[in-house]
DNA sequence: TATGGTATATATCGTGACGATATATATGGA
DNA sequence: TCCATATATATCGTCACGATATATACCATA
């Protein structure tokens, strides 16, 4: 899936800036599906619009810069079924906060309860965000799923990083003592 | 976390070649923090070895190609040891399956279920393998510990898929029947 | 028997993603 | 007043990723 298709995706739900194409990846259902940035974004519009997949409209705005704002072309819309129909590819997942873990027996033990607390705070902020969001009634179909999928999987995070914590830091305590003795 | 402080990370498990890291980012505990390839591995170890943070010794097999095995330095270890210290970046997603999720609405009921049943297959399969990893008595605690993981996040997806799919199959069925009428 | 797929093993190359930075203005809080 | 945040676009260098090349051995299947 690459930055191209994202944005057609979004441009599905109504025409955009690619501002407000990043805050969609941020807030958005569409931010439990990846991140990505201007630095992306940018270029991409740029292209999409070279291959007239999508149409651009300059907008000058008091107090705020110029804006512009792309359009999905019929091309466009296709484009993005055929992209549908193709095979999906596999979850792909990046954990900073696991490859720590996994070396919890070279950390100290408060530095690995720091970094445990503050994962908990993380996913916690997280619960409560997707929990006010639940409450929508008016939401699509696709989003309340969406949303639901990503409450459960940061709740199943949670629930078992509470209840097998103390495995590592039994196991981050046995080097030190191993030094000291 | 780039992919020289990754192999730094790998090698504290003990000399590996390139192949074999790649390996341990398949089937091992770090298949669960992120996947990268040859393409990023040999370039990386290369770099590792100008800045004499690994070093290599190569071996002539028989029957297989040259082997090039690549151990830690101190300064090699120091350095993963600083890594773990900085602060830990966010985890990050991309999910192909959840993209289609999102734009059910404009797919056939069929395709849908097609793409859901598969999402399973993989979902239980993966399932399946670490419910036998989970038997191992003798692995380290961060092991136990990351494969406990990946299995509560596996376990919470299927589960919710299964109880929600309607909702969405349900959602695919509207635009087609706007159509026949 | 031949063919094709899988496993072992290293390496490169082009495209594209990512993070940092630049530019400009307005608002709100310390 | 000063700094951070929000709005808005864009570029640039570095790095990652996927595809491809090369070479051999082994196993299954047609």
């Amino acid at each position: 899936m690459d930055t191209k298709t994202l944005c057609l995706g979004v441009l599905t739900q109504g025409d955009a800036s690619g501002y407000e194409i990043k805050k969609a990846f941020e807030d958005g259902p569409f931010g439990h599906i990846q991140e990505i940035g201007f630095g992306s974004i940018y270029p991409a519009l740029a292209q999409l619009l070279r291959e007239e997949l999508v149409t651009v409209t300059q907008y000058t705005q008091e107090g705020r810069p110029d804006k512009k704002i792309y359009s999905l072309t019929s091309a466009g819309r296709l484009l993005l079924l055929d992209a549908l129909d193709e095979p999906t590819e596999p979850d792909k997942v990046r954990s900073d906060f696991l490859f720590r873990m996994m070396f919890a027996h070279l950390l100290s033990p408060s530095a690995l309860e720091v970094m445990i607390d503050d994962r908990m705070a993380v996913l916690n902020a997280a619960i409560a965000g997707l929990q006010q969001a639940a409450d929508d009634q008016f939401a699509p179909a696709s989003e309340t799923f969406i949303n639901g999928y990503a409450l459960a999987i940061y709740r199943a995070m949670a629930d078992y990083i509470e209840d097998n914590r103390y495995q590592l830091v039994g196991a981050s305590l046995m080097p030190e003592r191993a030094v000291a003795e």
